[in-house]
DNA sequence: AGTAAAATTGAAAATGATTTTCAAATTGAA
DNA sequence: TTCAATTTGAAAATCATTTTCAATTTTACT
């Protein structure tokens, strides 16, 4: 039932080869269109909506422009902390947070979004 | 140094009555006018710009609009969890999240903003 | 394979939130 | 009071995103 066209193929698979960083549909565009592949820039916006409707990407705004960031499997199912000055992300994969977990829902009742990014200020920046 | 116009006392007043809620500029600017208050779309804007450049309120995008959430003090300094759905608010007062605070500042290096808000599903709306 | 219906694509136009511009009004310091 | 610095707001500009719609592609069904 899924359609599965050759430009949404194009776009999911630059996600699977980059998953570090946030991307603007701009970036996204562009470098499509370095590479040769033909996908037209509504097409990107149109995936990458579809894409954020599956929770498959994470979204970010600034400036009042989208960034998007794959959610690959490895990253699902725990915290990540973003430093706000230079985007620096680290991992939490401690067994302190699956804790944290199960606290807000015992206690708070609340399903926590597991793909969550908490901000703040990382050691090298705050020292600045 | 600090200039303070009427306008901008108008907004800010705003805020401190009105902390409960996520705003927009349009919301903001038709609740002054009907109160009587003539204030501009313009300066609703610049002066929610350096309100959240002060760190005095929160934002929030949904679609493709800023929502603004005025920061009082009862609630900085813990974290929030905020459903995707229905938008209620929970304050995370306990001391558990104190240590996890502790840490992250610890262990990660990393200082945490102190108000921020985990999205997720409360109890009601998981039910649906 | 062949065909038709349904879904997707993309260029161009429309939308709409936010920013910029700039002349007029207000503010604060001397 | 006076004047430079700042703020205001209407209108114009900007720019990311969405919509439109005709053409193309995909899928389901023979």
């Amino acid at each position: 039932m899924t359609y599965r066209t050759e430009q949404r193929k194009i776009i999911e698979q630059f996600f699977e080869e980059n998953s570090e960083k946030f991307f603007s549909v701009e970036d996204i565009e562009k470098y499509l269109n370095e590479k040769g592949e033909s996908v037209g820039k509504t097409t990107v916006y149109r995936t990458l909506k579809t894409l954020e409707e599956k929770e498959l990407v994470r979204t970010e705004v600034k400036d009042n422009k989208k960034y998007y960031q794959y959610i690959t499997n490895e990253c699902s199912g725990h915290f990540h902390l973003k430093c706000k000055n230079c985007g620096k992300i680290i991992h939490l994969e401690c067994k302190e947070f699956e804790e944290v977990n199960n606290h807000i829902m015992k206690h708070h009742k609340f399903k926590v979004d597991h793909n969550m990014i908490i901000y703040g200020i990382c050691e090298k920046c705050a020292k600045k």
